[in-house]
DNA sequence: GCCATTTGACCCGT
DNA sequence: ACGGGTCAAATGGC
């Protein structure tokens, strides 16, 4: 399967790979180190560690650079910048965080994470929602809802968010989330073997395997309809692995230009679902379509848990 | 009776 | 002082 790919291309995407799989597992043994040490403030080793994924991720951008790539890296840049903490400059650091963009960090920190998503209906965003508070808010011809994560009292999750209809004829809401859901999960992921497995062995099915392992929802299901999480939290960006020559039409954003394969990046729209390129979120997502077409879509905050990417690579 | 929603009161930032 | 966000008692549905 491999000589189906460029050359160049498949190189960048292996060692794309290979980084992101190295943060993965830094970031897991950073996790292993501060479950450790109780949640204290922690080590050297752990400060160590975060260097290690600071750079994987920063590599891992360098890459997609080179790929010219630039769309997908204006989109990563932020994302990255989200998952990983800040840092003081330092010798040898890389060269893709400045140190305007860590200021920018910095002052970013206690800033809530925040997202907006207008839709004509109000869909069912896969998280356990508890209504808190309603208010008419000025000059708005329709009152504000304020929802708070199920978990909140039970496993501090913060995740938040405001439903209002802006809209009547024809209907259309806007939803603004607030904070990430830190809530734990409640089932067991599968791996990315079992995710290959199932989508092969169940022609024209799709699976889903949830990266969001501090999502509330289910995680695993086996029907589309069942894949609806929140799309806008995650900010996410997605990739195609056309096997065949075909553009994907679920992605305007070609990053590279291929002979053989197109891989391509872009914001999701809002929880669309347009047959083969079924879109969800926090999430990789693998359809075996009549195209045979694999849809990954990543979510950067979750690279700590599940997949084993070399594994994932080799089996495309 | 339990749990989610409603809604007026309160808090806080500007 | 005002407006937006949150709290918490009251209410309603199962």
């Amino acid at each position: 399967m491999e000589s189906q790919w460029p050359k160049t291309s498949l190189a960048d995407v292996k060692r794309l790979i290979k980084e992101l799989n190295r943060g993965q597992e830094f970031t897991h043994q950073l996790r292993e180190v501060i479950l450790e040490n109780g949640g204290t403030t922690t080590s050297m080793l752990a400060e160590d560690l975060v260097e290690k994924i600071m750079d994987s991720f920063c590599k891992t951008l360098s890459i997609i650079n080179s790929s010219n790539s630039n769309e997908l890296v204006s989109q990563l840049v932020p994302v990255a910048a989200a998952v990983l903490p800040c840092r003081k400059s330092r010798e040898g650091s890389c060269e893709t965080y400045s140190l305007k963009d860590e200021r920018e960090c910095n002052k970013k920190r206690n800033i809530s994470r925040t997202s907006v998503k207008e839709t004509s209906t109000l869909v069912d965003d896969g998280h356990v929602w508890r209504k808190y508070g309603q208010k008419q808010i000025l000059d708005a011809p329709f009152p504000r809802s304020y929802y708070r994560c199920t978990h909140k009292f039970d496993q501090g999750c913060r995740a938040t968010k405001q439903e209002q209809r802006i809209q009547a004829n024809p209907p259309r809401f806007r939803t603004i989330y607030q904070g990430h859901h830190t809530c734990t999960p409640t089932n067991n992921y599968p791996t990315v073997s079992q995710i290959l497995s199932h989508t092969y062995h169940e022609d024209s099915s799709s699976v889903l395997l949830n990266f969001n392992s501090n999502t509330c929802s289910p995680t695993f299901p086996s029907r589309k309809k069942e894949i609806k999480q929140d799309v806008s939290l995650i900010s996410p960006f997605y990739y195609t692995i056309n096997h065949n020559q075909e553009k994907s039409s679920s992605s305007d954003d070609s990053f590279i230009p291929s002979d053989d394969h197109l891989i391509e990046a872009g914001a999701l729209s809002s929880g669309s679902d347009n047959g083969d390129h079924f879109i969800s979120s926090g999430s990789v997502y693998s359809s075996c379509t009549s195209t045979h077409s694999t849809e990954m879509e990543m979510d950067m905050y979750m690279m700590a848990d599940l997949v084993d990417f070399d594994e994932f690579i080799n089996l495309l």
